[in-house]
DNA sequence: AACAACGTCAACCGCCTGGGC
DNA sequence: AGCCCAGGCGGTTGACGTTGT
């Protein structure tokens, strides 16, 4: 039986106050992150660790952007979801400032109703079968590729293979279903990356890092 | 005005993975 | 090789706000 992550008696839960987001914010600026383990003994908060990360990673780091997505925002991340299926975090991370968590839940409450509403089933990123004319406007009003085609790929598994990513990449590179004009630039630059598209070829190479960096895809085109 | 239904989003939970020993 | 731990991930929950009746 696992540990539980911290003592749960005498933690706080919920949202946060404004007091404990200062005293996360000071002793994450004067000491950085370090081990959120024992970080809330050592900034003074009744909280545990993984609620500290959670609260600094979505919500109070400085670069993080917030606000509503733009169009281009939801474009990629619907062209990702297509290639990706439900793995929020390679999605966040191409769209920087943003979170998984915020990716997942504009998601869930925006963008997955938007492809229904199109017609499109947003797990499958294919015409859903009862509609006879739908609606094809695309993803913020106009039309998206991906979703309108019939030989959309199938979204990865998720669990237990985070980064085999390279069905996505042979999607990618199949013709037939191609976001022609999308240049989602998957690979990534060393040393904290992975090279999605080249992943097959080196999963000898173990010390892979589950890590995407942040860095915006160095071309895109979106199609309307 | 009051209530219900629905939508949004911050936060939690449990599981998985990789690294260290 | 196997265990333990910390960090990370995706799914889910629940509080709160908004809209409809």
């Amino acid at each position: 039986m696992r540990k539980p992550c911290c003592e749960k008696q005498d933690t706080n839960k919920g949202a946060w106050s404004k007091q404990e987001d200062q005293k996360l914010i000071e002793y994450i600026q004067r000491n950085g992150t370090g081990c959120w383990r024992t970080l809330p003994q050592a900034a003074g908060l009744l909280r545990c660790g993984k609620s500290c990360r959670l609260r600094w990673n979505n919500y109070l780091r400085p670069d993080l952007k917030r606000g509503n997505f733009a169009e281009d925002e939801e474009d990629l991340i619907i062209k990702l979801h297509a290639l990706l299926g439900n793995r929020w975090s390679l999605i966040a991370g191409r769209l920087p400032g943003r979170t998984d968590n915020e990716v997942k839940n504009y998601w869930n409450s925006h963008l997955r109703r938007k492809l229904i509403n199109m017609g499109i089933d947003p797990t499958k990123h294919r015409l859903s079968q009862n509609l006879t004319h739908p609606q094809i406007i695309g993803a913020t009003g106009s039309a998206t590729s991906s979703a309108s085609r019939d030989h959309a790929c199938q979204p990865l598994k998720t669990k237990g293979d985070h980064d085999q990513v390279s069905d996505a990449a042979s999607c990618l590179e199949d013709a037939t279903w191609g976001l022609p004009d999308l240049n989602l630039d998957l690979r990534l630059t060393a040393p904290q990356s992975i090279a999605i598209v080249e992943e097959e070829s080196k999963q000898n190479e173990s010390t892979m890092s589950r890590k995407v960096e942040s860095t915006p895809p160095r071309t895109l085109v979106l199609f309307r």
